[in-house]
DNA sequence: TTGTACGCGTTATCAA
DNA sequence: TTGATAACGCGTACAA
């Protein structure tokens, strides 16, 4: 029996030499007491043994000790030069390649990091996961996503299903999470990261910005450039605490103007968001309820970029000059926001920062249990264009 | 010693309790031989045992074998109803979480899923992730992601990394992959699925739709609205077969209607490729550029949609008329291109259901490694919009 | 329906 | 610098 392959490379012959070499081994002698050796030969049900060179073989192959091969493969340096590479070169020939599995099992540590994001389609989390990702790779971790739809019931069974898994940390988005996610995580002792907003309380650790004082300063922002009747077109209600925090600053921003929003939408159905891809749509649709809602309106804010390139498709499409009738501004300074005609004024946050800062707060904290790790605010920043 | 807590939930007392128990046994009996039991109160080297609970835990507790609480917990109906019922009960007391790492090492299953995409930024990558996720979720599956910024090099050492976690299947993006990628799969017997093309060779399995077809499709439609002075915006040239395919469709459908394209161009360097964001400017460059080789342009396709509403933008920015004086078609069927004035002509691709499609492909063979699973065509649709 | 025995492939520890 | 040994926590096979 033989691997069958097209191309042959130097490589894939010493993959298949361990292979090979394993299924004789079992067939003739099995003395380690494994009547069955290899899943591609079983029925099917048969598991055990997936065919890959262990640690034992290449010790054996290289007259070595197991411990000498680990340790090869772990702390090169603590192993003479002529004995790491007569270990290598075996290990290369049988195509061995170590098994993480049982290293984590032995050692306790997953190098895993488990990642729960509302969704995966959305820009911010995407930019931010980028960030993570780079950071998290570098340092030789990998990570698992899950996304919750904005659900805390979901959340929750999330993040047990991932504790199954022991990650070594863990990153959330956003603070407010249902108590068992937070007792979980907190009994459990798990290093976690919130992200997105920088109010606690929080679990473990933080990173993100103030979303409160961000949008108090795009408000002053419009309240500066004379703008009175300010509309606003909000997430849909279900109790994002970042998004929650935009509109208060909204509201007190004004208040402390003497004004108050002129309307408040809320433009998607909880399907809609789900989906997260209906946003343009979605700003249109807030544009035309407040418009509704009052006819002189001059101008209106987004809790994100895309809700506001959707109200200046509207307008466009209405006939309505920017910013000379109505003015527009958004919330996330995506790549959009600076193409669009005529620019859209908007609130730049720094998605790509939060995530990398996330990851490194995880490692250091998993590398140094006892590391007090402050919170870390990115910052934001106000971005004029010619929508204001 | 005691775990520090906010509010105390049932589950954290239970889960408390537990470490405490755990701890208190290691202090004084020490019966199993481990002098040192959890990681939280060791000096920081040492990690073995996390302070879980475990299943000869509850097994102890609640009377029962530990074979019985295995079962408990993988396959409840193979156990009596008053026996799992104490077992469980047992579980929630002890703050019992099973432990996959374990179960993965004695099974040989990790119910793993490797995903490897070229950017997470971008929002075909995420619609078909999002796909998977789904699916995967259900069948209780987990899944890694790591992203090559479309370098062979990086999938090559991506790849190498994921197997040593032993993942039961991989989804790749495209296929066209380096030899050592392509090697390393096929000796290890891995359930592959490639997305995003249909035209192989395959190393394993595949979805997506025809790139070279759905090209074609387009391009006919501009030419039988009349347009002859075709310009297209292609990727930047890294080789990425999709995308190749994209514009060879092009090439033949203009040579058979006896014309060629006016002009072919890459607007973004490698640099702002990796950023993935940068699209939109990449139109606007790429219709300038098309406008110096040809003044006479009266048509644009580009390889993305996000190119082409980065062209839309540069035509308002340039005062030109769409689709009076030019047409512009994209390739995606993104959101935006039925929001943005005057909607956006192009070729609507399947990406959930390709991330779908892959998963479902893929656990399958993992559940019957014997079967044949064929090609899955998501095709494509034509959609006409005001753009042309 | 439940239990016993053993192995999965690695790493921590301690001794040489 | 290297080796022997004992876990890590669970699932498979088989017996009762």
């Amino acid at each position: 029996m033989s691997v069958a392959v097209g191309m042959a490379s130097p490589e894939l012959l010493a993959l298949t030499l361990a292979l090979t070499f394993r299924f004789n081994e079992s067939t003739m002698s099995s003395r380690l007491g494994n009547k069955i050796r290899g899943s591609v030969m079983s029925d099917g049900s048969m598991r055990r043994g997936m065919g890959w060179s262990t640690m034992a073989d290449v010790a054996r192959e290289a007259g070595v000790s197991l411990m000498t091969v680990s340790r090869v493969y772990k702390r090169p340096d603590s192993v003479a030069q002529r004995t790491r590479e007569k270990v290598l070169e075996t290990g290369r020939r049988l195509g061995f390649s170590p098994n993480s599995i049982a290293g984590n099992l032995a050692s306790g540590r997953t190098s895993m990091i488990g990642i729960v994001v509302p969704s995966l389609r959305n820009s911010n989390n995407a930019t931010s996961i980028q960030g993570m990702a780079d950071y998290l790779r570098q340092a030789s971790y990998h990570f698992m996503i899950a996304n919750t739809g904005y659900s805390m019931e979901d959340e929750a069974a999330v993040v047990k299903a991932f504790m199954q898994r022991r990650p070594d940390g863990m990153v959330l988005t956003g603070t407010r999470h249902g108590h068992e996610t937070i007792d979980l995580l907190k009994a459990a002792h798990m290093p976690v990261v919130e992200t997105w907003e920088t109010r606690g309380p929080f679990i473990d650790m933080a990173t993100g910005f103030d979303n409160y004082e961000a949008a108090r300063r795009i408000t002053r922002h419009l309240v500066d450039r004379g703008y009175r009747t300010i509309g606003y077109i909000d997430y849909p209600a279900i109790g994002l605490d970042r998004y929650l925090e935009r509109l208060r600053g909204l509201k007190d921003e004004l208040g402390s103007a003497g004004l108050e929003p002129t309307s408040v939408v809320s433009p998607l159905d909880a399907g809609d968001l789900y989906q997260d891809a209906s946003s343009f749509r979605g700003g249109a649709l807030g544009l035309r309820k407040l418009q509704e809602a009052s006819r002189d309106i001059d101008a209106v804010l987004c809790a994100s970029d895309i809700l506001a390139v959707g109200v200046l498709f509207e307008c466009q499409r209405q006939g309505v000059r920017v910013p000379d009738q109505l003015a527009v501004a958004g919330f996330g300074d995506f790549e959009i926001a600076a193409e669009v005609p005529p620019g859209l004024t908007t609130i730049r946050t720094h998605g790509y920062q939060i995530g990398w800062n996330a990851a490194e707060m995880l490692v250091t904290r998993i590398n140094q249990p006892r590391a007090e790790i402050p919170l870390r605010d990115v910052g934001y920043d106000l971005v004029v264009r010619g929508s204001s």
